[in-house]
DNA sequence: CACCACTGTCGAAGCGCTTCGACCACCCGC
DNA sequence: GCGGGTGGTCGAAGCGCTTCGACAGTGGTG
């Protein structure tokens, strides 16, 4: 390696080692102008022999860019650890991919830590995961000087990127794909009560498009919500078949309670899929852990990582403004569904 | 608000708007030197009523300080997605109350990745998560110009600075305290095997505390590896009580299977505390969790997070180098345990 | 009452990079 | 053979902040 430790390898060492002036150098690293192959070579030879990293604060300041995102992670309850540690890691890959890299953010420093890291000019752009329906970093976000992506919806979106699943599309999709299998009977398991409460969007929606489908089919369906422990999860399936015991259909929007429906079914004299059909709303590593394996509307945190990174860089990029994007959700039959 | 959004209020900007010079606006904000009281006054007045941020890169290129610490991920199986996300946020939290901001990383940037943000100044230094024994990233901790801490402990640690729990006290502690209630026969059922080849310590260590407190205290007791999914905590029960069917004590080292584990011994026609007693090494949210409630020695990952960001902020003061801290293991007895 | 040691403030010199305008060949077409 | 491109390079002016030395006041001391 080199012999000396110098503390510091500046742009003008190249430029001296190179024989150059240092805008070259500055050229031959972005490219912005046109340099002849030889000093090129000349030039990445001495960044390579010294060691050379641009000093990322001067880049900063000469350029107006950090080249780092932030990324605001939620920080509570009853949000899956492996969905969202799927996220983030789609979220600091596809960055990395475009040459950027991610500050986190805890949900805990709201509204002000946005303001904060956006007007020290510390990140170009923000990604926001779990946004609420009333979220109180929204309005900040519009007024931001910086792009920003949402993971998730707020109740009003108009002037914002989003990207998330369409969960009122898989709601429904589930209900078509019961209803297509014979079942007259539904019932839809979400997300602990709290969630419901605080007004998290992918809940609500999820239950609007099982209604709405439901409604839609002509079959008839109830929506309860569903704590996440094995104990609570048995009540409230003898509670469902006590009130509504023709339920052959049940639809599971909750990673944490759909082991324990598979499990627990059984137990109350259900056998799955023959005298009840389930199907998950889940990430496909928790629908293929089960037994029997659930069919599932998979949620596909990479693709919803990799998009928002996609668009943030194409706000920082130009103007064209990517409109709201909602994710297909895909349906794959395993083996908890059958025909009625 | 103000009615011009300028794109940038600058420090001169808070200087022009308080009557001052610019270096005084800086002096009150880095309280370097002596600023009187009226002065001090009029410039946070100004900086309000601005709404003034400092430039992060500016800020870091005079003086060579980015603020920023980065953190580096573990990004694979055989981790618990709990204890790590304890980990980050108490990092996060750790370093905000230092005024600092974390980038993060994914461990597949490997070396490389330490190298380009160290180098480039971005970050003032480095939290590796999940180190391994033989970890390629140590030598180039080393050798970086940045202070670096560990969580974890390589095979060599020398000129390090790392912290974890004190898993071989740990592994021990469990010993002592089965064989004070009469417990003469042990096994301690570990992490999966693959963690045990890749070289992850804590995993050893606690087999190695295990095992020589079994040595030291005249009993018997096997160290084996353990899956993590249902079944195969069911097989490897099993096959221990036919070979050593006088097992009365068992120490799990595995957070996800230690549940499995209490759950399957009355089916194995062991009740827990009656003829066996369980001890884990886990967070105390799993160990509260389980039914009977799980005596164990807790992984404090808020602890260790808060530990390992202290640690680093005072190699970053100052050159008092702190020694490797191991966290003493704390013991709670709750219901899994009993006399023999 | 002259002197000194502080206090509080200012101006200016960078920090390491990007970028703009200028400049110097050349090469091309006529 | 001359004007006008154009490809390739350079120098210098910042980007917004920190920090150092300098310098007025002020008040205490001998």
């Amino acid at each position: 390696m080199t012999a000396k430790r110098p503390d510091l390898v500046t742009i003008a060492d190249v430029a001296r080692h190179a024989g150059v002036a240092v805008s070259t150098v500055s050229y031959v690293l972005s490219a912005k102008r046109a340099i002849s192959a030889a000093t090129r070579e000349r030039v990445l030879a001495s960044i390579a022999t010294l060691g050379f990293q641009p000093n990322a604060g001067a880049r900063a300041l000469a350029s107006r860019r950090a080249n780092v995102i932030a990324l605001v992670l939620p920080l509570r309850s009853g949000m899956h650890l492996p969905i969202l540690m799927q996220l983030m890691t789609a979220v600091v890959t596809g960055a990395r991919r475009h040459d950027h890299d991610v500050l986190i953010m805890t949900a805990d420093e709201g509204p002000d830590g946005l303001r904060r890291v956006a007007d020290s000019s510390m990140v170009d752009g923000v990604v926001v995961m779990d946004v609420e329906l009333a979220d109180p970093r929204v309005p900040v976000l519009r007024e931001l000087r910086r792009p920003s992506v949402l993971i998730g919806f707020p109740a009003d979106p108009t002037g914002l990127t989003c990207v998330d699943l369409d969960f009122h599309r898989a709601g429904a999709r589930c209900v078509e794909e019961l209803v297509a299998l014979g079942h007259r009977t539904l019932a839809l398991l979400g997300a602990p009560g709290v969630v419901y409460t605080r007004g998290t969007g992918f809940a609500q929606r999820t239950r609007a498009g099982f209604l709405a489908a439901v409604e839609q089919a002509g079959v008839s369906g109830v929506a309860w919500p569903c704590e996440e422990d094995q104990a609570a999860v048995g009540a409230t399936l003898r509670d469902l078949f006590r009130r509504h015991p023709q339920t052959t259909g049940i639809v599971v929007h909750n990673e944490a309670a759909a082991d324990h429906v598979i499990r627990l079914l059984p137990s109350l004299r259900r056998q799955v899929p023959r005298d009840v059909s389930v199907i998950a709303i889940c990430p496909d590593e928790v629908a293929e852990r089960t037994r029997p394996a659930l069919s599932s509307v998979s949620i596909p945190a990479d693709e919803i990582g990799k998009q928002a990174v996609s668009l943030l860089m194409a706000k920082l990029a130009g103007p064209p403004p990517p409109a709201a994007t909602l994710l297909t959700p895909v349906l794959t039959v395993r083996s908890s569904t059958g025909r009625r």
